[in-house]
DNA sequence: GTGGTCTAGACCACC
DNA sequence: GTGGTCTAGACCACA
């Protein structure tokens, strides 16, 4: 799995390095039980900060997407990751709300909106029954 | 219009303050042309340094939610907003793309997420002709 | 000669207006001895403040464009403006300075540049001598 | 590179400063990708606020012309500044109208006018090739 | 150490 | 009265 990191971006390093390692999950690219490199490699692949790569697999495990062994190393959470709950949802919400409004100011229609999501569900194999 | 800010919330106070005066404008709670209060009288309302109001609304200027007129003070930008272009719907693709990515790890269904977002719409009359 | 003053433009009122004056001057509109409206007759027209046009008016006459007698009122020098001296050219100089640096960065060629004020130059019939 | 602040000039300080740095790329001091002192650095360089210099760091890799870079710290662009586009030049012709205005007005020829501008493009090697 | 955010208090230009 | 600018000092997130 190939990780592209924007240096100049406005998200943090550790958040873009997170937010494609869940994309690598959802997209079924990491499997659960698979093993990612240790901290200190994949630091050094990709030229970022040992720091960096620590604090987002901390994150990452604190949410239930991977685990950190002392031995086996870093896996991908072999249960899968836990389901939607409440204060996830309610979280999203919070998220997507300032979202829409503002598409909403811009004259992005319901259908627009919504038709973009369905574009970006198709990248991810939603078979979430085997897992 | 009532302006809610959470003092201990992640979001920055001024981006919180903008996505409300967003979501109003959404709303249509705020109509194009009408004025709000500046940015004292904004600050002592709402109990905020003057500064981080002026930062919310000098962003809101920039991208086209509210003209600073010398005379009137603030206003609703009369000519309603500037309407999604290419920079902002990959803009918008690029931030939900994450949120979908984790969603699907979490088992939400893509019907669950279109119908959140359905819902959220709904509090967005999106009939732009009587605005 | 009508006036336009843009309320949102970046510039302040009185000095759009004064440079709508000074422009009039130029291009001729305005001959000198001819007369304009009092401070109060062109506040009323362009529907500003009293003291935005005096506070233009005394700018002018401060530096040479127009006179204010008691009792002609307001009118055009009748000598002509008086012609730059080293002072004003060296201030020209500096104002251009920024805007020239600005223009290379973006990869404005020096033609391209002078023949914009070329451009610009025609609006004015540089017919000095008889000034 | 050093920055010239005149602390009674009419110019706030900001832009005096965003103008020298402009001034540097344009005349090739400061080259693509060079890097520039921290926000902090170069307060206490130039002996002024560091929210002075940010605020100008800010409009500066607003319109181009510097990246903030999450690690390298503040750089110019290393692509080079975006050249002129339409909106640049309508705003340059606006702006040097009343310069013009006023040089007419004074006196000034065309052919003097121009011979100002070309001596001010000496300072800049618009030879774009050699940066 | 960096930039980002927030607060506070001051002065000035503009209207 | 307004917004624009400048200063100052503080805390936090990031790397």
């Amino acid at each position: 799995m190939y990780i592209r990191i924007d240096l100049e971006g406005k998200d943090p390093i550790y958040t873009q390095f997170k937010n494609q390692i869940i994309a690598g999950i959802a997209r079924g690219d990491l499997k659960p039980g698979e093993s990612l490199p240790s901290v200190r490699a994949m630091a050094a692949d990709i030229g970022i900060n040992l720091h960096t790569v620590n604090k987002a697999y901390q994150q990452l495990k604190q949410e239930g997407f991977i685990l950190i062994h002392r031995q086996k190393g870093v896996v991908v959470n072999p249960d899968g990751v836990e389901p939607a709950d409440e204060d996830y949802l309610s979280n999203l919400k919070q998220t997507l709300h300032p979202l829409i409004a503002e598409a909403v100011c811009r004259s992005v229609s319901e259908e627009k909106f919504l038709s973009m999501c369905k574009e970006l569900f198709v990248e991810f194999p939603d078979g979430k029954d085997d897992r």
